[in-house]
DNA sequence: CGCGGGTTTGATGATGCTCAAGCCCGGTGG
DNA sequence: CCACCGGGCTTGAGCATCATCAAACCCGCG
């Protein structure tokens, strides 16, 4: 279970970990199972982990006031499915996060970053990462907007083409915003090509 | 022109500055005006440094194959005007950062950053206040994505009233990616109530 | 077999874009 | 002092894109 953690680690850093390390990294990172459907986190509830997805498929979300859901961002293996803002802060969070397939985590409070992780060279050193990772990723979808929706459609496929193998269109659609019976005549039309 | 940087850094920090850590700032910042249409980045190049606008008004943008301009972020004072991305990993931007108005801003390339100031609490501290900043703004941006026109102005309204006095319709109806006629129709039908 | 979740297809209409014209206002130069 | 110009804003008409609503279809599963 913690491999993949300390795999995902030893490709985004350059500093090596030691053994000391390493053992502490897997006594610090809780391992849990959320099952889909299972929220992780719910909007208004604190962010108490930060989660580290070694396997399965998360959402995140907001819901309006017709009851529709949102898609803000998605998540697969390798993803860190967290609300940073709240996690950071300790403060209520405005969007949900939940499991879209049965998934497997690692959680890590953000007491036991800064006392127990952050001096290790190699965490330091990922949490750069997951940062530019974090930044790639908002600033294309910003700069998305005022794109037309075949564009958008594009631009995901080209960047993140396993989201498309592992969620349905409608969680597709409400990602990139637009109606679901668009994004399937969209694909109907791309296909005939 | 360093008050104003300082000030910001001990609005958003909780360590106090000693007297050296003062000084050692302003060595550091260099101070430079950018006129207005004249770029501090172009698409491209490397963002060598990254900017406290002290005063003025700069926006960030793409530019399409029609030659069309799309904003991606907008920046008045005690924003930071940088393409992060860039200035961290010191790759070539795809983002253009040009000002707005004539404007005063202060340049730390990321050399300084990591060997003079990370090292000071007050600067540490502001660094993660700046990138909490960030989250909070791309995050609602992302999350307006699929609301419609009128829904995605009344959020800016609300977020940033700053930005609408300071920046033409042009270019908000830009940030909003919708047009700029739509923009002034939709004023016009708010105004009216 | 029937059900539920997901996808497709079609018809209709709203939303928002494009193009074009006119207006307002501040600045510049004759 | 006035004419003109440019940038920005408004308004209108026509049209493209996309959302909505509804129905049918597909397929894996109890």
């Amino acid at each position: 279970m913690h491999e993949s953690l300390i795999a995902y680690i030893r490709r985004h850093s350059v500093s090596p970990l030691t053994e000391a390390e390493i053992e502490m990294i897997k006594d610090t990172f809780i391992p849990k199972k959320i099952r889909k459907r299972q929220y992780f986190l719910q909007e208004g509830q604190v962010c108490r982990y930060a989660a580290f997805l070694v396997k399965g498929a998360m959402r995140q979300y907001t819901i309006d006031d017709k009851g529709m859901e949102h898609i803000v961002r998605l998540f697969v293996e390798d993803w860190w499915p967290t609300d940073r803002l709240s996690w950071m802060r300790q403060t209520p969070s405005e969007y949900n996060i939940d499991a879209w397939e049965d998934s497997d985590v690692l959680l890590l409070s953000i007491a036991d970053y800064q006392n127990r992780l952050m001096s290790i060279p190699a965490i330091a050193e990922t949490t750069i990462h997951n940062y530019e990772r974090f930044v790639i990723e908002t600033q294309k979808r910003v700069a998305s907007i005022g794109l037309s929706a075949d564009e958008r459609y594009a631009e995901l496929a080209k960047m993140y083409p396993e989201f498309l193998q592992r969620f349905p269109q409608h969680i597709i659609a409400s990602y990139l915003g637009i109606a679901k019976e668009t994004l399937s005549r969209l694909r109907g039309s791309v296909a005939r090509k």
